[in-house]
DNA sequence: ACAGACATATGTGTTTTACCTATACTGGCC
DNA sequence: GGCCAGTATAGGTAAAACACATATGTCTGT
């Protein structure tokens, strides 16, 4: 699809995650809170989610005492903390950078 | 590199060739204005204004008059236009999706 | 004659994204 | 008891996007 914005569903998770830890399912759930536009794949928000902890950015294990099929709870680390603080200032610039356009495209009409 | 919000030289490429038919190596010189975070490939910059060209979204010929190194100048077409405004709408979505995200980011502290 | 800036272009490997399939547990319904 | 829908995690794979490198040719200044 054309004309979209991406790269958001990391942020996301890492947000969601500072406020308290949750499952994968429940973050496709959440993500939508957020304002994220279209679906969010599922099987690539697990690999996502694997990948973080790989890097030390959320730590996971499995919660047996809850009913239901297994599930896998994560918790944000102190090292992806600190990523989320440097997506919130990404993000700062990338809102006036989008004002910038806005105000050239505005311009020309 | 992390933290970083992307997909932001196809809008910009529309926009610039809004304004003025431009070629490739002056839209590369003029993306910086429209505050694009890090640099822009070359390569993939000329590979993407063709793929813009083969679904008719720009124009372009070789100016034959300029000095120097043969130069293709590229022209926005009316379809090109339309999706030029349709990425507005979503830059649009998109400021405000970033703003509700850090409205909750700066919640939490 | 050479270096450096201008200009366009291709090759290629990695990462990201989209779409699809597989597995398993639980609750409600008939 | 059997079935279905919802919950939950996960892998396979092809396409798209991106980063990095290389090739080719023109023109300007020294």
């Amino acid at each position: 699809m054309r004309a979209r914005v991406e790269r958001f569903v990391e942020p996301s998770l890492l947000l969601l995650l500072r406020e308290r830890p949750l499952h994968g399912y429940e973050l496709l759930e959440r993500i939508p809170e957020l304002g994220v536009e279209g679906r969010v794949d599922i099987g690539n928000l697990y690999r996502l989610l694997r990948s973080l902890e790989d890097e030390g950015l959320v730590r996971s294990e499995w919660s047996a005492d809850l009913p239901g099929p297994a599930k896998r709870t994560y918790e944000l680390t102190a090292e992806g903390r600190k990523l989320l603080d440097r997506w919130a200032e990404a993000l700062v610039r990338a809102r006036d950078t989008i004002g910038t356009f806005l105000d050239r495209y505005n311009e020309g009409r």
